[in-house]
DNA sequence: CTACTTATGTATCGATTGATACGGAAGTAC
DNA sequence: GTACTTCCGTATCAATCGATACATAAGTAG
């Protein structure tokens, strides 16, 4: 790793993931770098700036970090080997589990964690909105192959069956922040695809 | 009005119609008091504290003034004269309607108004948190209706319906604001409707 | 040892935050 | 007229924001 100079005397993915931790919880902007700097264990501002480069680097980092970890339930949603329904089905399902799970904040770091911004966190706002404008047109490929493979007829309305899910999906992280229950999510999962017969 | 003393030299409603739009674009707390001030006529601090009281108090007032206009949306959740079935895709449609209309910000400032917000707000995030749980226990009243007089099956999963239902309509504030077209957000409200076929 | 590299701690930067102090201006009451 | 009330404009408050300067500590390379 490090060849030469004076050595980390933090652990660089432990702040990472206490960093995670309390954007999830507050979002990008009220989150400040005092807050930061206790959590990523006491470090100091050289240190902070040294080891992310900027609150902005970091959060990037920090998206990256969740993607990769707990925000892996909608990579389901580019999975072309198993059927559309079922890989719908199983994004919201996961992802109304993992939302509420009290392991860690509620809610989704993507849809939640930048929502209220200023004009100087602009970069931030789009950052996320991407991944999740990523998401609804893989939601979309998944209705688009249902339709190509006959799980769903050809006269289906793709627009807008897409966006009953891709709303219901983002909506998710709200319902999960003003305290639904996993429970009654995942029975609300049920009625949502109940339409969609598998061939 | 006003008996006595200098009279005011701003239009009050107008600067507090001038807030809704600043706030409901965005959110609470990155909105600045120099935002506010400029938009609100350029009116001096001392003009603003005299007339509003504070950040929050304006906020406040706000709520209050944009649930008794555009977010009226939500009322006919609270009518048990209409159908319930009705009641809801009412709301539904006229939620997705309002918060896509080009003539003011995208999406609701009942969900996105204090979505990421520092401890220093946490009662401007009850608020709103408030005004949610009193759309959703709404929601169920309907669902439960419906069952009651004989719309719905009586072994039907209220709370599971009522938390889809709840969570798409949160969900039309970040669709709306991600840039989901209003055709498509009112098909998508036939489909989550489709299952359920008034006697 | 010296040279170099990297990390650390303290002290502080300019800008902005929400909110006030204070004096004066503009109206009504009598 | 004077007294009283309400509003306005300027100047400014302490606190906090994200970010840096500067000197020093702790390691490797030769």
């Amino acid at each position: 790793m490090a060849r030469t100079g004076r050595p980390r005397e933090f652990d660089r993915q432990a702040a990472l993931e206490a960093a995670l931790t309390l954007f999830w919880k507050q979002g990008y902007e009220p989150t400040s770098l005092s807050q930061l700097k206790e959590v990523m264990g006491g470090i100091s501002p050289t240190s902070f700036y040294a080891a992310f480069g900027s609150k902005e680097q970091l959060f990037e980092e920090v998206v990256e970090l969740y993607r990769s970890t707990e925000g892996r339930v909608a990579d389901v949603l580019f999975d072309e080997e198993t059927s559309p329904r079922s890989a719908i089905e199983r994004c919201l399902r996961q992802s109304a589990k993992m939302q509420t799970d009290p392991s860690h904040p509620l809610g989704c770091l993507i849809v939640s964690g930048a929502s209220n911004c200023g004009s100087t966190a602009d970069q931030v706002v789009e950052l996320l909105r991407t991944v999740r404008k990523k998401n609804h047109e893989a939601l979309r490929g998944q209705i688009r192959r249902a339709v190509a493979i006959g799980d769903l007829p050809d006269n289906t309305d793709i627009d807008g069956l897409t966006e009953m899910f891709g709303t219901f999906l983002v909506g998710i992280s709200t319902a999960a922040r003003d305290g639904a229950k996993s429970s009654d999510l995942d029975r609300s999962v049920d009625h949502i695809m109940r339409f969609w017969v598998e061939a």
